[in-house]
DNA sequence: TGACATAGTTACTAAATAATAACTATATCA
DNA sequence: TGATATAGTTATTATTTAGTAACTATGTCA
C-alpha cells in the first residue's frame, strides 16, 4: 500500500475490517465517525483517492457498495477462514513448505476465452486479462502465453508494470517517471525503451499488472 | 435445519448470488425486483422466515445487512444458474486480445497457508502448492515467491518440471530421462544438474509442475 | 368450517445514505 | 511566491432504503 497516504491506508483498513466483521461494507457516514470526521465530504474524497488507485470500487448512488479490489486479500493464514468464506472462494489448496530451487471495458468480440480465478481478486469490472504475446518482459519472468491479469487504472507507481497502449497495440512495460516524461522500459535488453513526454497523445497508460498465471501442459 | 419453501429458496439464492457479483447484499427493493413483485413487504416476511429459520442474519436499520449464515449451504442446485455458469465455485473474466510484449498427501502441519483456484486446474485430490524458493528456474521464468501448482505423481516426460525430493528437501527441476540414468537439470548456468542413478534411492520424483501464479504487490 | 401460514397488493412514512455547495487550513513543490 | 494535493468544517438536499398500515387471496390442516 506504498502509494496510499496514511489517511487514505487507514480509511482502507478500516473498509476491509469492517467488511469482515459485518460482512457487508460501511456506509460513509459509519467511515466518518471511525475517522472522527463530520461530515462525509472528507470520506468522500477518501474513496474517489482509493477509487482512482485502483483499491477499490463504487457503485453510484448505492449504499454499501465499496468493493476491495486487492488481490492481497485472497491469502489467508489458516484454514477455518477459508473454509467460513467458502463462497468467497472459487476452490482452495494447501500450499506446503517451501522450494529451494485503450481497453478499460473490453468489448466483447476481443474476448478469446474464459479463466476462472480467484474472486476476491477480481471483484470489480475493472480487472480482466491479457495473454502475453512476445518476450520483451522475459526478464521480469513473464512469457509468451501467460495470463496477465490486469487492474484498468490511467496512473501507474515507479516500477510498476504497466499495460500500455501505443499505436493502438498493447504492450507491457515496466513504469518510470522522470524528471520530464515517462519512461516505459521493457525487461529485455534487445528492445529500447519508449519515452512519453507531455502531451503525447499516441501512447496511453491503460491498467497495471497485479497477477501472472502460467498453465505448463 | 428447517425446511424453506420454494419461494424462500429462491430469495436465499438470489441474495447469495447477487453478494457474490457484487460483493455486498442486496436491498429490499432489489430483491422484490428479482422476484417480479412490488413493494417490499412481501420481502420483508420472506427475510424474517429466513431469519426465524437460521438462514440469515440483519441488523435492524442498516442498509444492505444481509448475512448468510451458512455460505456452504447452497440452494443452487438450480439448473439455470449452472447451466449459465454462475455456480457458486466458479467466476470468469474476459481474456482480451494478445499483448506483444515424499510427500503426495501433504501432511496438516506442512501446510502454510491457502489459496484459491480455478478448481478446472486441479481436478484430483493430489494436488497442492509449493512456495518457490531461491532461484535455480530463473530462466524458466519461475522465481523466488512464485506459487507452483504441483500434481503428485512419481513418472514425468521428458522436458516436463518436477518437484524432487533430494536429501528430504524438495526442489524444483527439470526432468530428463538419458541412456542409463535420469538428469535433473536446474534453470540455471549457476548450478549443476543432478544425476540419478538406477538403483539410487536418495532421490525421488514427487510430481510436476502444471501451473505458476504469481501476484505482484 | 375456521384457524393458520404463506404470499401478494397499494399507499405511506421515517430514517439512512450519498452527494453537493461553500468554505478553511496545511504541507509540498517548482 | 503561487499552484496543487490533501484534509477538514458546516449546512443542505435528493435519493435510497427499511419499515408500517390496511387490505386480498390461496392452500393446508384438524
Amino acid at each position: 500500500m506504498n502509494e496510499l497516504t496514511e489517511r487514505q491506508k487507514s480509511v482502507y483498513t478500516f473498509i476491509s475490517t469492517y467488511q469482515k466483521q459485518n460482512g457487508y461494507p460501511p456506509t460513509m457516514q459509519e467511515i466518518a465517525g471511525h475517522l472522527k470526521i463530520s461530515g462525509n465530504l472528507g470520506v468522500i474524497r477518501h474513496l474517489t483517492a482509493l477509487e482512482k488507485k485502483g483499491f477499490i470500487t463504487r457503485t453510484p448512488g448505492n449504499s454499501r457498495s465499496i468493493r476491495l479490489t486487492s488481490p492481497s486479500l485472497s491469502y489467508s493464514e489458516n484454514r477455518e477462514q477459508m473454509i467460513a468464506g467458502e463462497d468467497q472462494f472459487s476452490f482452495f489448496l494447501p500450499v506446503v513448505g517451501t522450494v529451494r530451487a485503450g481497453m478499460p471495458q473490453p468489448p466483447e468480440e476481443d474476448i478469446q476465452e474464459y479463466y476462472s480465478i480467484d474472486r476476491n481478486a477480481a471483484r470489480s469490472g475493472g480487472t480482466f486479462f491479457l495473454k502475453v504475446k512476445g518476450d520483451s518482459m522475459i526478464n521480469a519472468a513473464i512469457c509468451e502465453g501467460d495470463l496477465a491479469l490486469i487492474r484498468s487504472q490511467a496512473v501507474a507507481q515507479d516500477r510498476d508494470i504497466v499495460v500500455a497502449l501505443v499505436d493502438g497495440e498493447a504492450t507491457l512495460k515496466r513504469f518510470y517517471r522522470e524528471t520530464d516524461h515517462i519512461r516505459l522500459q521493457p525487461e529485455n535488453p534487445d528492445y529500447a525503451p519508449l519515452i512519453i513526454r507531455e502531451g503525447s497523445s499516441d501512447i496511453s497508460i491503460i491498467g497495471k499488472v497485479v497477477g501472472i498465471y502460467r498453465t505448463l501442459s
